[in-house]
DNA sequence: CTGTTAGCGCCTTCAT
DNA sequence: ATGAAGGCGCTAACAG
């Protein structure tokens, strides 16, 4: 057991106090240049990581995080929000405060309202629902500009200085929805439809384009009909599947890229054809029975749990200057079948 | 914000001094019951929740816990050792020091032999592959017994008295394979062929169990050649399997049960058989790499990182009397296709 | 059986 | 720009 570097050691070792180094390791302000130079030597020699838990103690859990998340109420934003209340309770006991802020979804110009309020001596990191608007990408630039790390959740804004983003690959999430759809297929004659929440929200575009490029190169001769729109709502949904059941009494398959699948469901059940392949996206109660009993045949998944722990585990890294385990952080595109549910 | 409760806050409300809470929440003997009594009273009411940070400071990482792993050389076991290390480093700032043992594979008497060793004074928790057999059973409930918590990982011993399992249900994992397998399958007269590790050991036949149960039950249709074994062995592997594709020319698929891939993967590659849907288990390099270039169809994963660190929170939870997030640590049966490969 | 006291490693005033 | 000292909440000796 070597024993175990302390920020005295450090102090000592720099001929400075343990308040000085204190500074340095937290990058205030007030340390001549050379002094902060002899500190970080002395850290880098002595191989000192400072104590997380001490550190936290001390500190009264002071920290302010704030997070931002569309209005929407999908399934899916329950489940982000459950989380995000349990994530909370859990880094409130062990080190922070945490701020939950709606926006109105789809309206880019809400968010960036609300992220104006971020200011330094308020908050001390960002996680949020991002859209990829320029507005909301200048908005993220300010606050990360200011010294504050922000992090993106589940929809990123890829251009702008977000810390990191914490979710799937949507384009990756469609080719697996299109290899599970190829190779479930009976008879690839059949025409395979899908739909989106809308054609103009990033992800499910995403989605889409990563099904209809595998679909076309692995699985050439399966006839793709013309993408849908839901818009992420269950009576629409239900009213534009009902249709493309009645339409294609020879439908092979069906993607359903967005949310409100009660409709698209309630449409299957409506019409019992069992025959046509079903795949969605996200787990739900709905989705997990539907599954049960035939109707989905396959849903892809992306745990919200491990992604908003994932969220702050990675703001907390950023905010200590702590490593990060990235197999730790990586989301995984999960995939559902009757037999693996969990 | 509501102000922290302490122990100091319970103290005051029991009457006594932060001492005796100490010695009632950590379960330490020499205190009179009613006193005891009085303290649960305070903390109930209070709603005290003792900080573990403060807690894992003061007690300047005392705690030791062991491990016991097989010495087998597969990849998994690989990935476990390392997996281990890197849990270890990390909890070892932050709570614990850790000893790792090997026993022989598939040596019952080798791994009693090392529990035996295990003692009050010298191990706080034990985490080990278990085997299901009576002298591992009454080992472990030895240890248990002596009130250190034991959790079992990857595999169990079931009816043993350890605080946890980690691990997937194999049978569910076998019946995951065998939906995979019956849908990818593109004619369903052609024959399905198994290869075990071993016969004997549960994990496999479990796995076993799953397929041919819901093969029978969902694909009745197609035929299921007698179960061959491997023993986690490539040599042996690529024999079991090169024979098996010779004497089988219209074989459909083939599930690989254990380990030992590298072989079958090149008797594939030896034969150029594209056709035949093949799935294994625990994704690796090398099955990485085979299903990138088509010869593995899907491969049934338990995440191991996932499984060390949830046995060290389960552990550390049991010690500290701390709740457990179960939604963080449900181990899932991951399905990976060509797609959606992390 | 129970209380007192001195830390654990870091952060935060408040001086200098 | 830097240092000294007290405290975060809990645990471990040591008294009594």
């Amino acid at each position: 057991m070597t024993r175990i570097i302390t920020s005295e050691d450090v102090a000592r070792q720099a001929g400075v106090s343990t308040a000085t180094v204190d500074r340095v390791m937290n990058g205030r302000a007030g340390v001549r240049p050379a002094t902060a130079e002899r500190v970080l030597q002395a850290v880098e020699m002595l191989g000192y990581v400072r104590d997380t838990r001490a550190s936290s103690l001390s500190r009264r859990n002071k920290r302010k995080i704030w997070v931002f998340l569309p209005d929407s109420n999908t399934s899916f934003r329950a489940a982000l929000s459950e989380e995000i209340e349990a994530a909370a309770m859990e880094f409130a006991r062990s080190c922070d405060l945490v701020d939950v802020q709606a926006y109105m979804a789809f309206e880019p110009e809400d968010l960036v309202r609300s992220l104006k309020s971020v200011e330094r001596d308020s908050c001390d990191g960002v996680i949020l629902v991002a859209t990829d608007d320029d507005d909301v990408r200048s908005s993220i630039n300010r606050i990360s500009d200011m010294g504050i790390p922000v992090v993106t959740l589940v929809s990123d804004s890829p251009r702008a200085g977000r810390a990191h983003y914490v979710g799937i690959d949507n384009i990756a999430a469609g080719r697996t929805a299109g290899r599970l759809m190829g190779r479930f297929l009976i008879d690839d004659r059949r025409p395979v439809a899908l739909v989106c929440g809308s054609f103009l929200v990033r992800d499910h575009v995403e989605r889409r384009l990563g099904f209809e490029q595998l679909m076309h190169k692995d699985f050439p001769q399966v006839p793709i009909l013309p993408a849908l729109e839901g818009f992420d709502d269950p009576a629409k949904m239900e009213q534009v599947v009902g249709a493309l059941l009645q339409a294609h009494p020879d439908l092979g398959g069906l993607y359903s890229i967005g949310a409100g699948n009660r409709g698209a469901i309630q449409a299957f059940a409506n019409t019992g054809r069992g025959d046509v392949v079903f795949i969605t996206h996200e787990l739900t109660d709905l989705s997990r029975e539907a599954i049960r009993n035939g109707i989905i045949d396959a849903v892809i998944h992306q745990d919200p749990g491990h992604e908003v722990r994932s969220a702050f585990r990675l703001l907390q890294a950023e905010l200590d200057g702590t490593p990060i385990r990235w197999e730790q952080e990586r989301i995984r595109i999960e995939i559902f079948v009757k037999d693996n549910l969990p």
